[in-house]
RNA sequence: GCCCCUGUGGCGUAAUUGGUAGCCGCAACGGACUUAAAAUCCGUUGGCCGCGAGGCCGUGCCGGUUCGAGUCCGGCCGGGGGCACCA
């Protein structure tokens, strides 16, 4: 039940269950879903590598081993017992679903990268010449470009390759070991430094190239990944960059496969070429373009039985577990009923499994997790046989709680179900979720992963968790540069409020610039708005703190302001639904304005337009004017103001006149007037006339 | 190295998506009120030339498309973010 490292292409895979709705899946004849469910194990045991640190006992993220390294602390890799998750058996439709979601493109474009999503072919080579052993050996690659199989002139596996061993010769095996080591070493981030020279070992080993039949030496390099592909490759020195390097390096031969169109290739090659174009030296693909030669040269594989069309993700299953103490503990226990230990997932009343209290939540030393040094919640029984087990003592990641907690909101006090139908259907998926754009491909991707989980489940009838989403943008320091203690430029806000009040400081923070922009923090700005909500007070509050409704009038209200007033409200309306709240602060000091310009007195009616829509802004101000103006009910009680587009409309337009571009002058008239007239008037414009009189109008 | 976003007055920003660049604010300057200050109110405020009418220049830089470019295209420079030897 412990799956070797690099096997996680399971034949199950989610592809084919992309198509179905929530209703056609709680059809119990939907055969295939359910076979997906059954034969896939989304989540195994397998020993995976990770950055371990003796001194400290403990594990490190990828970003804390430089860091620890400083300190003089050694970090190795080894490979330890973890659970995974097979995220890569959703890649296929994380991918497709996104089509369905209103994110930010460049969230997706992420998303999309993170996959990685490629296609190509797998391909066999034979291992032909200088082999230790009798035994018979195939290495598999993966490559996008079969295309140039003619021009495979080595191959390189991955220095963690399961064959490095079996096919190293006796005469190459102490370089070998001694690259291997100095591998080990490398942690991940210097092992992918592209500035660095490339290394290499040579195994000693041949294998055939299918295409030409001819032997070519099989290296090991660390600039192949054991985690992608097939952790082996065909070198294509004649059109891979990385390839054409490590040729240069170890004086491997390079040879042109592949030409731009209407090309003669006899001149020396200095470079890779790694665009698409004809097929040269290449046999009987010879003269077909990139996308027929790859067509038939798979089509020849297959036939041979020498490889096949091959999908890859960049995408890896996803560590799932931790040695800490803090952390969901997983249901598990490990019994033996005879066979030989195995893990067993505990019945819904087992659950939940609750944490130990505990004096230290220090790492164990060992590897294991702190509670592995709790013999008492170790040592259990097994509910359903009664033979002694013993529990799982690593835990979940932070990622586990976010992955599902928007579920959880929607019911919280349910106790014998995640969420109730009712609810899950009422509720999701999340309208609107505005988070940090750092989760783009972690939290975001996990849970819309889960979320696809517990949609095959049955439990959630959508697809997908948040329908649209928006990045808000921080609030930098005045001087532009992230809020942090370190830099001494955070700002408390408790100190704006205390001095403008909780309203001002709402309202500013949304006039502050574009709600997804980074944008500087200035504490001079706030009197802007602080001034501007004193105006709409002050409109109907004296000195003395007394209302004084004496500036309010019946009158109606005069031509103009009818049409800023039904201009405001479209506008404050149109930017609350699109997040543009910058500008409807904007719209409403312009109609304050207006207000003030009113000869006649403040409209009542236009006032209190004005206090609804500032109401989501500066909610305890609107609510009080509304109060003192004699209304029982709260604002928020009260109806949406509606704006009339024939009010919007004003009566005299501006014509612009410009001459060869460049404005010259410009015409108030009556909307709606005749376009000979227009252009009378225009052509009669004084400043007009100075660049056109003597010249011939080709166009108006 | 690759990908994405971004660059507009002294500052934050706006611009009907190819048609008046700078709306709304901040700051600054001038004025009113005041014994004075704060608060409030009125005015000016992209640069250059001009008494003025007005003119020229101007959206990081260089070019292009167009009658017309902040907006579209190509190249460069700066800032931010992401991924990284992905075959």
């Amino acid at each position: 039940w412990i799956e070797s490292n690099g096997t996680q292409n399971l034949p199950c895979d989610a592809r084919k269950t992309c198509d179905y709705t929530a209703d056609e899946w709680k059809q119990a004849t939907n055969k295939e879903h359910a076979d997906f469910l059954a034969n896939c194990r989304l989540a195994y045991i397998a020993e995976a590598p990770v950055n371990w640190c003796p001194e400290l006992g403990t594990v490190l993220a990828n970003e804390e081993v430089s860091e620890q390294e400083e300190k003089g602390f050694t970090v190795v890799r080894r490979n330890m017992r973890q659970w995974m998750l097979r995220i890569t058996a959703y890649a296929d439709r994380l991918l497709h679903d996104l089509a369905t979601l209103e994110w930010p493109e460049s969230t997706m474009e992420m998303q999309r990268n993170w996959i990685g999503r490629s296609e190509g072919a797998e391909i066999d080579f034979r291992v032909a010449m200088g082999i230790p052993s009798p035994e018979e050996y195939i290495i598999r690659v993966f490559t996008t470009r079969p295309d140039t199989l003619f021009g495979a002139t080595y191959m390189v596996i991955a220095p963690e390759h399961p064959l490095v061993a079996k096919i190293t010769t006796e005469e190459r095996k102490e370089s070998v070991e001694n690259y291997i080591e100095e591998v080990r070493r490398k942690s991940d981030l210097e092992r992918v430094d592209l500035s660095r020279e490339k290394t290499g070992v040579f195994t000693g080993a041949y294998a055939k190239n299918p295409a030409t039949g001819q032997p070519i030496p099989i290296w090991i390099a660390d600039y192949v990944l054991m985690t992608y592909g097939t952790g082996a490759i065909m070198a294509v020195p004649g059109h891979d960059e990385r390839d054409f390097e490590f040729a240069q390096a170890f004086g491997l031969p390079i040879v042109r496969v592949v030409q731009a169109s209407g090309v003669e290739g006899s001149e020396p090659i200095v470079k890779a070429y790694t665009e698409e174009g004809i097929a040269v030296n290449s046999g009987f693909i010879s003269g077909l373009y990139t996308s027929e030669a790859k067509q038939k040269i798979v089509e020849w594989l297959e036939m041979q039985k020498l490889g096949h069309r091959a999908i890859k993700y960049k995408l890896r299953d996803w560590l799932f577990s931790r040695q800490r103490f803090w952390g969901e503990p997983f249901p598990i226990i490990f019994v033996d009923e005879g066979e030989g230990e195995y893990p067993k997932a505990l019945s819904d009343k087992m659950l939940p499994v609750v944490l130990p209290e505990v004096e230290s939540y220090k790492p164990s030393g060992t590897g294991e997790s702190p509670l592995a040094t709790i013999p008492e919640w170790v040592n259990t029984t097994d509910p359903e046989t009664g033979l002694p087990a013993r529990r799982e003592t690593n835990t979940m990641p932070q990622w586990a709680g976010s992955s599902w907690y928007y579920l959880r909101y929607l019911d919280p006090a349910n106790d014998r179900e995640l969420v109730s139908n009712e609810d899950e259907k009422y509720w999701m998926p999340v309208d609107l979720y505005i988070g940090g754009a750092e989760h783009a491909v972690t939290h975001l991707l996990y849970s819309r992963f889960w979320h696809k989980v517990l949609f095959d489940l049955g439990i959630v009838s959508t697809k997908e968790p948040f329908q649209r989403m928006i990045h808000q943008g921080i609030v930098l320091g005045e001087n532009g540069v992230k809020m942090s203690k370190s830099l001494g430029n955070v700002v408390n806000p408790d100190e704006f409020i205390s001095k403008f009040g909780a309203d001002t400081l709402r309202t500013y923070y949304m006039f502050l610039g574009p709600f997804d922009a980074m944008k500087p923090w200035d504490s001079k700005g706030i009197t802007g708005v602080y001034r501007f909500l004193n105006r709409i007070w002050r409109i109907v509050i004296g000195e003395d703190n007394v209302t004084d409704a004496s500036r309010l009038t019946d009158i109606v209200p005069s031509k103009s302001l009818e049409r800023t007033l039904h201009q405001t409200i479209r506008k404050v309306t149109e930017d609350i639904d699109a997040l543009r709240f910058n500008t409807a602060v904007s719209a409403m000091m312009i109609l304050q304005n207006a207000i003030e310009d009113e000869q006649e007195g403040v409209p009542r009616a236009v006032y209190e337009i004005l206090i609804k829509l500032i109401s989501p802004f500066a909610p305890h101000l609107a609510e009080e004017l509304w109060q003192r103006l004699g209304n029982h009910d709260s604002i928020f009680k009260s109806s949406w103001p509606q704006y009339d587009d024939a009010k919007t409309i004003e009566d005299t337009v501006t014509i612009i006149l410009q001459v060869n571009g460049k404005m010259r002058d410009k015409l108030d008239v009556p909307r709606g007037m005749a376009q000979q007239d227009l252009e009378r008037f225009a052509c009669e414009s004084e400043k007009v006339s100075r660049y056109i009189d003597g010249k011939q109008i080709r166009k108006v």
